[in-house]
DNA sequence: ATAATTATTTGACTATGTCAAGTATCAGTC
DNA sequence: GACTGATACTTGACATAGTCAAATAATTAT
């Protein structure tokens, strides 16, 4: 689909690059962990079975991408030391379903303890930001390498805080330039709302939701005063890949409770034919379309919508 | 300093979660790496070899973190099968310089194509914003877990695209928030001159340089047009992790450069006193200091400054 | 000249990963 | 209810990887 590029190759040099990088900080950590009776892989199956009892051998062996044998054998020492317990599953006997004793959850808990006081210490020179930027980066890195169904409980609803506005607007000038062409004018228009937002904003009648998943924002909905008795929804979006998981119908469900919550009579917004999706949202919220209008905006032509739901009647 | 808070244990938490998804994930790589004559341990001594030729056996072994032991018996078999030359090195004879001889290198070269190609293959869903997120979250995490000097070539200066204007307004802020206390007025303001800069944008006699190191941005700086003659510096910043390479001299060189091709007669800006790196990058070009003015922004109390220079003295 | 240090090698392991052949069980089929 | 092909796991036989301590040789410091 997409021919080769130099963005590509530049792609492809990061991915090397940090492939050496981790797997020269993954042997220091795997050196580490020999202060301790296990071995990596010992170390790497406990975690699996503390954290998923019943399972089997065979699941281990896939999720860990370890030889079937290897395991075996791994497992075999477990047992023998009393940390494991190897049973014949009731439903399928050639399975065996594995879970940890009491003591083997105990060792568990210490090596968990010991791991995650070694990462606090690479992390000890961070500050906040810091942090904040490394579990976001590692989770898109991680989304983007291996593209897998997001639950829902992944994601977090959360007030705006400083940096959020230019992220968001950054993300909705990325995601509607690559989905729909839009130009640079829509991301200045983005720019003026987010700052519009910040200098007037309300605390006792505005919200802005930020939709974040460990770290990295996926979408964002904002709930804006029009007028007393009129709230207007703004700056709607939510990532490609954070879709369907729910999020769009959660996200319009907490800015319509907080605007009935709040006193307003009737909730307004401004939206385009082009997003299906989102007006589909609207649709099913009981929102009702009062006006079409084409409008030549962002390098296209475009017909805007403006939708309204009298929250009374709900 | 910083006490132990939950976004810490959040960071733990990604941070372990990340190195058990890569360590499957390098399980998988390592594996196919053996359709080739090497061992992964043979491939990365080779890698490093044909990298940097003449480096010596001890450098490698730090390198990579590998046991000296270890090492030395690889070496032998690369030299055995002549891919590898070991000579005392002339400086000091404990040494042994290696160099990958013609078959070393050609055996290299295959290598690093095949993995090239394998990781090509990892990335071929991704679109060209999916790979440009992935090198720079990439690139991102690599610097935060392992913080180095870096040098000034790996920094490359380009005009601005969709997507960077809200992406600058989130680093700004968010910078002078940490490092000055700044509130969210600030961001308010970086927003709508960035946006009025995308309205405005005259690209004959106006520029935005972005600095970038391997896909994620740096810092920026700004040229736009105040009247005929006079041109006006805006939105200079420089992450803290890129300082101390020369950079805000280079972006200054770069956008002054311009100015005068531009045939502007003056540059003025304007900044705050407390941005004490940035005054002297000013006076060391030649501004001088026109006007001091006291203000209240951004929830501190400020002094704001505005330099001037004169382009035809130079 | 002697001692301490550094670069590399060697020996003797243990741990990890690979591959193929084997055993027991299951699910479907005639 | 015996046969067939899968599936879940085990075992044997190795090759590779990683560890640790002791040995060798050259260099630097005293």
């Amino acid at each position: 689909m997409t021919a080769p590029t130099t963005a590509d190759s530049r792609t492809i040099a990061a991915v090397r690059h940090f492939t050496r990088f981790f797997t020269r900080r993954i042997g220091v950590l795997r050196r580490r962990l020999y202060a301790s009776p296990f071995s990596l892989v010992e170390a790497r199956v406990l975690y699996e079975i503390a954290n998923r009892p019943g399972t089997s051998a065979g699941e281990v062996a896939r999720d860990l991408g370890l030889d079937p044998g290897q395991l075996s054998r791994t497992l075999e020492g477990l047992v023998r030391r009393g940390l494991v317990r190897r049973r014949r599953a009731a439903a399928d006997a050639r399975r065996h379903a594995l879970t940890a004793t009491p003591r083997g959850v105990a060792a568990f808990a210490a090596l968990d303890r010991a791991s995650r006081e070694e990462v606090a210490a690479l992390l000890a020179s961070l500050d906040a930001d810091g942090r904040d930027r490394l579990a976001a980066s590692l989770a898109a890195a991680e989304r983007l390498l291996e593209p897998a169904r997001l639950s829902a409980g992944e994601f977090v609803l959360r007030p705006h805080a400083i940096g959020d506005m230019g992220m968001i607007t950054a993300a909705q000038a990325r995601l509607y330039a690559r989905e729909y062409g839009w130009n640079g004018e829509f991301e200045a228009l983005v720019a003026e709302i987010a700052a519009k937002f910040i200098r007037e904003f309300d605390p006792a009648r505005e919200h802005c939701w930020i939709v974040e998943r460990r770290g990295e924002i996926a979408g964002s909905i904002f709930l804006v005063k029009e007028s007393e008795s009129v709230a207007k929804i703004r700056l709607v979006y939510l990532e490609s890949w954070a879709r369907g998981a729910g999020l769009g119908r959660r996200m319009l469900d907490e800015c319509l409770a907080f605007a009935h919550d709040k006193g307003y009579a009737k909730v307004v917004l401004w939206t385009n034919d082009c997003l299906v999706d989102a007006r589909r949202l609207y649709e099913r919220a009981g929102f009702v379309l009062v006006r079409s209008e084409a409008h030549h905006s962002f390098g296209k032509d475009l017909v805007g919508q403006y939708w309204s739901l009298d929250l009374a009647a709900r």
